[in-house]
DNA sequence: CTGTTAGCGCATTCAC
DNA sequence: GTGAATGCGCTAACAG
């Protein structure tokens, strides 16, 4: 039936022009005689012919794809950025790539050296530290990238996490609290921001910090942590986690262990995952705008690759999303 | 600099082999003598050569992509299909092109025909009914279907819905409820499955079956339904909610209008996705096994484009997970 | 084993 | 306005 699919010669046969006037015509480059287009609109339509977008590809060296490379997409701080990363493509006629490293950046740099030949421009999540990062300026491809860059020569976009950290720990000193710990993840290159922010505040009132280090931004971390944390010999009374994903997890194992939140210990978070407002209590945190980011990312990004000019970097403002029922005034 | 990268024109020139030579020794295709092999490759080296993906694609017709169309990335239940689904891609050398349909159903067709013409082969998942689905069958690409088709000659990977319903109903009639209610969500397909199932059961018993029918699969719509749900004049003792998203906003509105959970009604869901292990109580869940269903479709898709033969359908088999706090013993 | 020769489907000069 | 010619970077026969 169908054997081979028609090409733009045969198109330009059935209309008897040539292959140049359908192509022309095609990508609306040039107006025609209204006879000429109806033909190669009749012949197109007559054929079912549909313009091979890799032989244009090709030609052009534009795909119309971006390469949007993330860290686990299960995380749903991820699946927001992406969300919102998409639509923004989507209106604009673009499609998504997605890599997903999965927290193993042994093959990162192959993976997106190989992506980069492929896509048109990529938006890049990851936990390489700075110095290690200096091929990505290299990349033959408009790249944004997610986090802030001191030196490196990268358009990017931020969340204020000193900011946000900063808030939180004002917020639980301004009730009360006084023994203060964080349960962090040192290998991202946010968790010093945050604890940052959280030290700058504690030290203005020298107030100390204990601090615990989780393997993996996970549910799974912030259930395995939990023990330690409330049934060590000093009990924090207000927990900051990296993340919701650890405070929901750290708080369903307090649940089991006994311990009632916020009476015993107040909880924190980062993100604003959707599954916050739905556990009891309701999570506090600070909602890190995600889907925002993936859109305004992606906004960036397209800028970029039409040539236009960008800020280097692109702050997404932090909110803090209280849910006193995490938090606890202390006397 | 680098103005334009090397092609293998330029390696050929430089190893003094023809283009033919490159390109079988790049592919792997044949060996060579242990001289050219080392001429070329140190020509390669030397110039920084990368094979052009495009111009391969163009010539060979296959782009090691995958086309994967979800309903809304967001939902846990299709960022684990995606986890599986890349993840055994990528072990295949393949990368994932994702197609969020944010439940928008009308432009679906045009958006997977041009993909289908920028991939390997698609996995789709879709809202669409199966009689108006039979242009599927005419895209001239590998495709596999999530959900069971009566009609179409397409492979699917599928759960089993109708299975997964039925225990849950037993179970909720074990444990002696009798005003049993369905929240669910008609414009799915999986949905009138679900249905069926739960009404095999609660025919067997002669109990009848309350219906709510929610707008979207989501937390908020959960929570919007509460009300008329345990406030209507014949509160159920039992809920089976159409997916655990749509269970989790309940239960929190539940306990908003002082609605005890499992004491005042009996709550269970369907996805098993990792939030309902994480509330208070624990939701009772069928799970679904998304991030199988995502590798299993993935590795019959990618078999289907090795030229191997496959089952039409497969079928993923659901599992009752218990936590009993959501669900009571009713006397 | 290695090279020659054709294109793949399309966009793009540059003529007319 | 329109078309003939050229080539993007690569692979696929077919020769040798």
């Amino acid at each position: 039936m169908k054997k081979t699919a028609p090409t733009i010669r045969d198109v330009a046969a059935a209309a008897h022009v040539s292959t140049a006037t359908v192509s022309k015509f095609i990508n609306g480059a040039q107006r025609f005689s209204p006879k000429v287009e109806a033909a190669i609109e009749s012949a197109i339509a007559g054929l079912g012919y549909k313009s091979n977008p890799l032989a244009k590809s090709m030609i052009t060296g534009r795909t119309n794809t971006i390469g949007l490379s993330v860290l686990d997409i299960t995380n749903p701080h991820f699946s927001s950025i992406l969300k919102g990363a998409n639509r923004v493509a989507h209106d604009q006629g673009f499609s998504v790539l997605l890599v997903d490293t999965e927290e193993t950046p042994s093959r990162e740099r192959r993976t997106l050296e190989e992506l980069s030949r492929r896509v048109d421009g990529m938006i890049v999540f990851s936990r390489m530290r700075e110095h290690e990062m200096t091929w990505m300026t290299e990349i033959d491809k408009p790249l944004v990238f997610f986090g802030s860059l001191a030196q490196l020569p990268l358009p990017t976009v931020a969340s204020d996490d000193h900011g946000g950290a900063y808030m939180l720990a004002q917020h639980l000193r301004m009730l009360g609290h006084r023994r203060i710990a964080y349960l962090g993840f040192s290998k991202s290159r946010r968790d010093e921001e945050r604890l940052g922010g959280i030290r700058e505040s504690l030290n203005a009132a020298g107030l100390e910090l204990a601090i615990f280090d989780a393997e993996a931004p996970s549910l799974a971390e912030g259930e395995r942590l939990c023990s330690a944390i409330v049934l060590g010999s000093q009990r924090p009374d207000a927990l900051i986690c990296y993340n919701d994903l650890m405070a929901l997890g750290f708080m369903k194992e307090a649940s089991n262990l006994g311990i009632s939140i916020p009476q015993d210990i107040s909880v924190v978070g980062f993100d604003n995952i959707p599954y916050g407002k739905y556990t009891t209590p309701a999570l506090t945190t600070v909602d890190l705008q995600s889907e925002r980011m993936g859109a305004t990312a992606m906004e960036k990004l397209l800028a970029v690759i039409r040539g236009q000019h960008v800020e280097k970097l692109t702050k997404v403002a932090p909110q803090l999303i209280l849910r006193a029922s995490t938090v606890a005034r202390r006397p």
